[in-house]
DNA sequence: ACAGAAGTTGACTCCATGGTCAAGAAGCTA
DNA sequence: TAGCTTCTTGACCATGGAGTCAACTTCTGT
């Protein structure tokens, strides 16, 4: 859709490289919603030059939204991908997800609001949810996961946990990690009680 | 500590007591963070006027929170007190706990920020957790609940279901509740698997 | 080395919110 | 009802972040 892009001028070019290193560090660090004025002093450049550049804080995102967090989930599915038991697939690609939201601010963003409208991730979602969705019946026809659990409530648990993470209540990553396993004991299928 | 109050003007006594309400009420649906220009709108008074009255934000909250949230806490803890089966009470408790938090955006706001320096909260959140405290033991003791659960891991089971209410992911209240079964399911205790 | 295009800047506007205070309004008392 | 005191008001200050733009600076091709 846009023409052969006529060659910008070197300042610029090394000025766009320098913003999207700044941005990645910045909201790797911060999340989505650090003020642009942090990612342009990280720059060395100003407001002005990212608004120019990038059009808009969502712009800016989207430049770099892929190397933030697209690579790490496509990460994600490709390990799952791997396993054989239905149950270790199930509870490793939650596990890896609820991780990846813990290790990283950003990704948090990324799934809770940024999804309207940035084209790539929209399809990213699309993906791994129909990974999610491969996964999950897998597991519950192999009588892994209990049967009452559907693919929304998935995606909500997902969600559920950016949000927590987000909100910064003090936890080390060790506790993070055991009270995950309570909640994935909470899905396994539970044999009559 | 404070003399014998000298007493107030009609029209003070009048607006404070309007003032009170209208926080209740907008604190009620809109949580403890919502601007005091919309309670100084529901109560007919200007800013000025709360600010006059309350000192602060915080006075505000104060003057209103025990009957925002004070009442509803004991009068789980009563009910709770009433049952007799360990994992019944433990359930119970934490059932109650998360759908108060549902249901009342401002008691989030309470358990999660208004803490650190209202001392009837204060009082109240002890009292709340030396509770659950009992609870929690006497169901670990009965081998209703896994063993590996602490008393923190309770209180930030509890933190965390304020933290995703308020975050406001749309959910029913029955998928909501649906949700906090797994929970409750994933801390039970778990037979050799 | 110079003209003109491309690029950058930072001061500026806007908006939302918390909180303050001098001036004016209203209640109380004699 | 006058006069004193208490209250209320709303305009005002401060903060902090988003986004804009006219003036200035730096490239680049000839």
């Amino acid at each position: 859709m846009t023409g052969p892009e006529r060659p910008r001028r070197a300042d610029a070019r090394r000025n766009v490289e320098g913003i999207r290193r700044a941005a990645l560090d910045v909201f790797r660090s911060g999340g989505l919603t650090t003020p642009l004025d942090e990612v342009a002093r990280a720059a060395g450049v100003s407001k002005g030059t990212i608004y120019h550049r990038f059009g808009s804080r969502r712009g800016l995102i989207d430049a770099v939204v892929d190397e933030l967090v697209a690579e790490r989930i496509q990460g994600i599915i490709a390990a799952v991908g791997r396993l054989d038991d239905p149950l270790a697939r199930f509870e490793e690609y939650l596990l890896r997800m609820w991780l990846l939201q813990y290790d990283e601010p950003a990704a948090n963003d990324v799934l809770l609001r940024a999804m309207p409208d940035s084209e790539p991730l929209v399809h990213l979602c699309e993906r791994a949810q129909r990974f999610a969705l491969g996964v999950l019946t897998d597991a519950q026809r192999a009588g892994a996961v209990r049967a009452d659990l559907t693919p929304e409530d998935l995606h909500h648990l997902i969600l559920e946990r950016g949000v927590v993470v987000q909100a910064g209540l003090r936890q080390s990553r060790e506790d993070y990690q055991r009270r995950l396993r309570f909640l994935l004991d909470g899905l396994r299928h539970v044999p009559a009680r």
